[in-house]
DNA sequence: TCTGGGGTCCTAGGACCC
DNA sequence: TCTGGGGTCCTAGGACCC
């Protein structure tokens, strides 16, 4: 039988801004997500006032005055780095792990023999505290499903202490599940949960214990394997290679809706050059170039339209100029005047490996100047920082530009965001 | 006034082929 | 008179995750 961990990292965003201020210990605080629109991260305090993940921040303004809630926007440049440095630690000490996102990661403890699986697991805990300040909880269970039931209740649970095992002590699983709910079970969204409701489904156990007709009927094959994996049946295993990109997508809420033409294709413009920046990073390129704009569907009271089209690219290709040119191309046939358009994206999808791309008789290869020159921009994109050279550099003001009123420094990404410490 | 962004996988339905 | 059915591919949409 297997044996899975979850180390997730508590209240990640919160934990990594308060490593570099300590003043907000013990405060209610939240990070927004882009534009700083909702909370997606919250400190437990912030949790306590009963902030809901997702809650729009004109909502939970108020609380600032009130309750002395401190509100922050994201910086992905200080969690990306703190991240690694977690992921790295647990590496160097499990068999094998796999990184499942900014701030999780499964290990695989199956050949790890050590006497006491909790003991070894809460050293690893302090460990990780103690070399990157972020604090962990670690759930084990014999399936990827059970080891997530068991990291909540290790959060949850003060007898816990950050760590429960459920792999090694089967007599807690039923009484794990039923402490948890229906809509906390991994695999189960908001959707799903409320099906399972009507049918007066409530607790994991609940699920656990459900009509596997039932269950492939309304949540299909994909439910089914959450109630298999929650039975004790590993369906999940361990992934240790990341498996390649299928796509990229660049995509934002502009910080105010625009009907000019030319600012959407400017946005468009810098989120084409971006999305082709990351899939030539990872060795990439597309065959094909989607670009949608849409309306704000928040404002009942304005007309909504959303539209999307895709351009073909042949050969594939990952550069800039082509890629941009093929999403002002998809503009070109989706643009429609009279509506203020709120967001718009690139994606680049169809990603295939320029080396090992079937040749296309038709087409000439691309001019052999186009990988230096991107190599030539992306080298100079790294070393003097974004913007400095490229395609789409709209003016910083533009309207659609992004909206960021309390972001932290860099403070371990910028040379000169670093913390200066005097005697 | 103010509601994220970036992914994956599955399913259903239509087109097309034989 | 009787009006198939299986397979594949593609796409759009919907569910989920963080």
């Amino acid at each position: 039988m297997a044996t899975f961990a979850i180390v997730d990292c508590n209240n990640f965003y919160v934990s990594c801004e308060r490593l570099f201020r300590p003043d907000l210990e013990g405060r209610p605080v939240v990070v927004l997500s882009n534009n700083d629109g909702c909370a997606v991260a919250r400190s437990n305090e912030a949790k306590a006032l009963g902030i809901a993940m997702g809650e729009p921040a004109f909502k939970i303004r108020h609380l600032v005055d009130s309750h002395g809630l401190v509100m922050l926007s994201s910086n992905y440049a200080l969690y990306g780095d703190l991240s690694s440095r977690v992921m790295e630690i647990l590496a160097d000490h499990a068999p094998a792990s796999e990184v499942y996102s900014i701030d999780e990661c499964f290990l695989d403890l199956d050949r790890l023999a050590v006497p006491d699986l909790t003991a070894w697991c809460r050293i690893l805990r302090d460990k990780v505290r103690q070399w990157t300040g972020i604090p962990v909880a670690i759930g084990i269970g014999p399936t990827k499903t059970l080891a997530k039931v068991a990291n909540r209740l290790a959060k949850k649970s003060p007898k816990a202490d950050g760590v429960l095992d459920l792999a090694n002590h089967p007599e807690w699983v039923e009484a794990a599940l039923r402490r948890t709910e229906i809509g906390d079970v991994w695999g189960i969204g908001r959707q799903w949960a409320g099906s399972c409701h009507l049918k007066g489904l409530h607790t994991a156990l609940d699920l656990a214990r459900a009509d596997d007709g039932w269950v492939k009927k309304t949540m299909g094959k994909v439910g089914l394997r959450t109630v298999l994996e929650l039975r004790g049946r590993a369906v999940h295993t361990l992934e240790t290679e990341p498996p390649a990109r299928q796509s990229c997508c660049c995509s934002r809420s502009f910080g105010e809706a625009t009907s000019d033409r030319g600012q959407v294709r400017d946005a468009l413009v810098n989120f084409a050059a971006r999305a082709a920046q990351k899939v030539r990073r990872d060795g990439l390129a597309a065959g094909t170039v989607q670009v949608f704009i849409m309306t704000d569907r928040f404002r009942r009271d304005e007309p909504q339209h959303t539209a999307s089209t895709s351009v073909r690219l042949s050969p594939a290709s990952s550069d800039s100029g082509v890629i941009v040119s093929a999403a002002c191309k998809a503009l070109d046939t989706v643009w429609k005047d009279g509506f203020a358009f709120r967001k718009a994206g690139v994606t680049l999808v169809d990603l295939v490996d320029p080396a090992t791309q079937p040749r296309d008789l038709f087409t000439s290869k691309p001019p052999p100047q186009s990988a230096q020159l991107m190599a030539a921009l992306d080298g100079i994109d790294r070393r003097w920082g974004r913007g400095t050279i490229g395609f789409g550099l709209a003016s910083k003001q533009a309207p659609w530009r992004m909206q960021q009123g309390s972001k932290s420094p860099g403070y371990t990404t910028r040379w000169n965001d670093i913390v200066v410490v005097t005697s």
